[in-house]
DNA sequence: ATCACAGCTGGGAGCGCTCCCACCGTACCT
DNA sequence: AGGTACGGTGGGAGCGCTCCCAGCTGTGAT
């Protein structure tokens, strides 16, 4: 059924059959080469390669120098087809979501990833995922067990990959969980915790009717976040009026729907905490529009501490997210699930990273 | 809709419950096995797989057949070991870059590197660079072959990893020259003409001071838009003004400083061209402390269309540069680099893109 | 019928590594 | 002395593919 898909993508090789000639590679040092220099065998150079306790000291220095003098590097792809792994880890990103979350998230997640990475020697594979046709071939690719673990970025609630990655006991793990009971190993932030601080700071600054506009509620940071907005208002001895709720889908026009419907529900309404900041944007600008002063007149959170919560007017208070620790975060955890995959009873390795709430004059 | 699809994949998993060896993807049908199932020879197999016009109609169908029902996906990594390729490119960061840049530059580029990568197959390899160290881990890398080409984001001027690249032919496409007469290929912007595009604008707008904030000249793409400013200048028969230029970093805080330069040199100044949007956002804070009005007292331009632009207050008029397709093109420009490196005269495909300026409220 | 020459095909010989097993020597026992 | 043990070591046997060449077929020209 694929097999023919498959042949497509040979094209563009084709074209360049016996092209490549030019000894890209060949002429390099091999593994032969530096132990007939050491004049030692084959085994051993790799074992000193591999930093193998059952090497002499003399042996491994002289295996060393002849490393050294010959600039011997290995080859990963034939060390990868011997040892039967990949060397590389896989960052899944589905595409849509770059375009939503934007901002600095993704730029500081593959800054997390690859600071992780940085001393392992695992290489970093970008997946971006646009069609469905797409995620099947990485379906596959994944399948054929082509990379040593999949770190995947979202994912949404009905995702079949992480299942999938399960099944084929392919490590991996999620920024974010799906549910309450993920059963994934994953990474996420606070996000109840942090609406909750940022909702009780608005209460705290004397802010009596205070909204929130919510991410779209089939997904589970959304409900946190709304979880936390509840949890404040309980806390404050207040009750959850269903006016004040109106839910969004993330996107500044969104925010600025649910702005509007907000205020014309509760027109005396006089904080917000919006579930994300460009929402907070578009909410901002309805607020402009309807001559409402930020803060004096309604105070204003977002969440996440991006760029747009930095450049808005005025600059909006914000939950900050350890994006970039988030990152690092996946790649440990991750290896741990490479490494220690021997005992499959041992429990998953979740963890959730504190935010903390960023003050600026919009509150 | 996807699920049906996966659950293919089942079958495959099924029947080696069990039957893994050590590690992970034995088990999966090779060549071999594809070859005994349709009753022909290895090397008729890979003739079909690799789509070569010299196998027999029948023969193709057969091996197509055995393909689909045994679920055969090559192994890229033999492939690559066998071949001497790597099925793979990599797309260089310098990590102080992303932050500087930050903004939907880098995620566009990736994306649009994405996109063109798509229906090739090959991988895409990210690599950020922290430090001189790692720089230095990657030229070996590099050197050692392990990937078809490389695409290199923001080098600086001094960067010597391009020339590197040259000496080791190793195909390699930039993003943005690093001087007039850069020799390895890139894909560029206009931004001579997005600046110039801008001043433009900004002088048919009837301003008739208009100033400018450069990036750091000793980088290329800031010396283009100056260039671009003062052409437009010029065309409108006036001279450049040496207190109308004041150079910063590309920074907030520098367009701040540089602002504030500027409003103490020439206080009657009525427009403004920053090179870069976050530059045109410290600015507008300090007109704003000033008291100048934006647009009425000072008509304000940036540069990138990024996120900041279009949540400042007012709206950010910006040159939008076509940054998603940068990343697309210079994919292209590598495939070709690859696939034709065989003429060494050929001339080295260079491409300027165009910019298109997008008008908002702030001018 | 014979020969030449295509068009296809099978399979040997690697690619550069890891794995593993047999083997060496030495040290330490009985 | 012979036996046991064990840290070190060499090198065969692959990993799954591509490359290439020899060989095999069928066709058309002689």
């Amino acid at each position: 059924m694929w097999g023919l898909e498959l042949l497509g993508m040979d094209g563009w090789r084709r074209e360049m059959a016996g092209t490549r000639r030019h000894g890209a590679g060949r002429g390099r040092p091999t593994l032969e080469e530096v132990a007939a220099r050491a004049g030692v065998g084959r085994g051993t150079v790799s074992r000193v390669i591999n930093g193998s306790p059952r090497v002499s000291d003399r042996t491994r220095t002289a295996v060393e120098q002849a490393v050294a003098e010959l600039g011997y590097v290995p080859n990963r792809v034939a060390r990868a087809l011997a040892a039967n792994r990949a060397d590389a880890v896989a960052l899944v990103i589905p595409e849509p979501e770059t375009r939503l979350f934007a901002e600095p998230y993704f730029s500081d997640i593959i800054r997390g990833v690859g600071a992780g990475l940085a001393d392992t020697d695992l290489q970093l594979l970008l997946t971006l995922i646009r069609t469905p046709k797409e995620r099947q071939r990485l379906a596959e690719y994944l399948s054929a067990h082509r990379v040593d673990g999949v770190l995947l970025v979202s994912v949404h609630a009905d995702d079949p990959l992480p299942d999938l990655l399960e099944r084929i006991e392919m490590p991996a793990v999620l920024s974010g969980r799906r549910s309450a009971h993920e059963s994934v190993p994953y990474v996420d932030s606070d996000n109840t915790g942090g609406a909750q601080s940022a909702v009780e700071h608005l209460i705290g600054r004397g802010r009596e009717r205070v909204a929130t506009i919510t991410g779209p509620l089939d997904m589970y940071v959304a409900q946190c976040r709304l979880e936390g907005y509840g949890a404040a208002v309980r806390a404050a001895g207040r009750e959850v009026e269903e006016e004040l709720v109106v839910s969004a889908d993330f996107t500044e026009e969104g925010g600025r729907r649910a702005m509007w419907q907000l205020l014309s529900q509760r027109p005396d309404l006089d904080g917000v905490f919006a579930a994300s900041d460009v929402m907070a944007a578009g909410a901002r600008q309805v607020l402009r529009e309807n001559g409402r002063g930020v803060p004096d007149d309604v105070a204003l959170v977002g969440f996440e501490d991006s760029a747009v919560a930095r450049h808005m007017d005025p600059p909006l208070t914000s939950v900050r997210q350890a994006t970039e620790e988030m990152g690092r975060a996946m790649v440990r955890v991750l290896l741990e699930e490479i490494g220690g995959r021997s005992d499959h009873t041992a429990k998953r390795p979740q963890l959730v990273l504190p935010t903390q709430l960023v003050r600026r004059e919009s509150s």
